[in-house]
DNA sequence: ATGGCGCCACATTGGCGA
């Protein structure tokens, strides 16, 4: 089984590129991310008509989540449990025996932002929520776009970003608090080029310069990491015309 | 040097992302 999870920062400008993907990596399922979109507007038909059967939260301008899946999604929640959130963040869905969690954890602007306690509240909730789905799902995959960058390897310039927001100490501490669930990043069960990052500014020539961070993670309860044969950054797809800033990011289980 | 790019909407400028 293939998962994938890809930021595509607008799903309405970034459509084509989306079934080219689907077409040419033809994964299992897909996390989307920021697809910016009301449920009105989502391209159900079109995914449909690709082989994919969708699950999607969204609004207008900002955040978004969607789910596809070439096979019955079922038990589809939105958002949290009892976290009152207007922010379409979350979807999960149930696939076969396997729990699928996406998640666009917030950004948090800056760390003396608002928005960066909002970012630790949510992330404190995203985590008592799972340590109750991991009870009743031994078999689930968190994916999405976290906003963290774990480790200094993640970063371009850790120098640059310390103490910054995507690598602050207690958004690391948090993500060290989802691996506590028993999840596993799935990335780092493989040996992996150095610099190897998800997400280029879209300013400076980023791309060109690997100028990037690591913050779109795909983690596996232990029963899946078990299975899991390889995990990477699909960095061809940020080098097309028009391109999301995230790469999308793929692991294989059984 | 606090900009740079891309997307969106109460749009031709400002908010936000990361």
């Amino acid at each position: 089984m293939k998962l994938s999870a890809w930021n595509v920062n607008s799903l309405k400008v970034r459509l084509p590129q989306l079934l080219d993907f689907l077409a040419t990596r033809n994964p299992d399922i897909v996390c989307l991310q920021e697809t910016k979109l009301e449920d009105h507007n989502f391209p159900k038909a079109e995914l449909e008509f690709a082989g994919y059967q969708v699950a999607f939260s969204g609004q207008k301008t900002y955040n978004g989540v969607a789910i596809l899946s070439k096979t019955p999604l079922t038990d589809v929640q939105i958002g949290i449990p009892d976290f009152a959130d207007e922010q379409k963040r979350v979807i999960a869905a149930t696939v076969g025996d396997t729990r699928i969690v996406c998640v666009y954890i917030p950004n948090g602007q800056s760390v003396d932002s608002d928005k960066y306690q909002y970012k630790l509240n949510w992330l404190s909730a995203l985590t008592a929520w799972l340590k109750k789905e991991l009870k009743q799902h031994p078999r689930l995959a968190l994916l999405g776009d976290y906003n963290i960058a774990p480790e200094d390897r993640d970063v371009h310039d850790p120098a640059a970003w310390k103490d910054q927001v995507l690598c602050s100490g207690p958004e690391r501490e948090a993500f060290v608090k989802l691996l506590g669930l028993g999840l596993k990043d799935s990335f780092r069960l493989f040996e992996q080029p150095e610099k190897s990052f998800s997400w280029w500014d879209y300013r400076m020539m980023g791309f060109r310069r690997n100028h990037g961070l690591r913050i779109d993670h795909i983690l596996l309860s232990e029963s899946l990491a078990a299975s899991c044969t390889e995990s990477s950054v699909d960095r061809d797809m940020r080098k097309l015309e028009r391109p999301s800033d995230h790469a999308p990011v793929t692991a294989i289980v059984s």
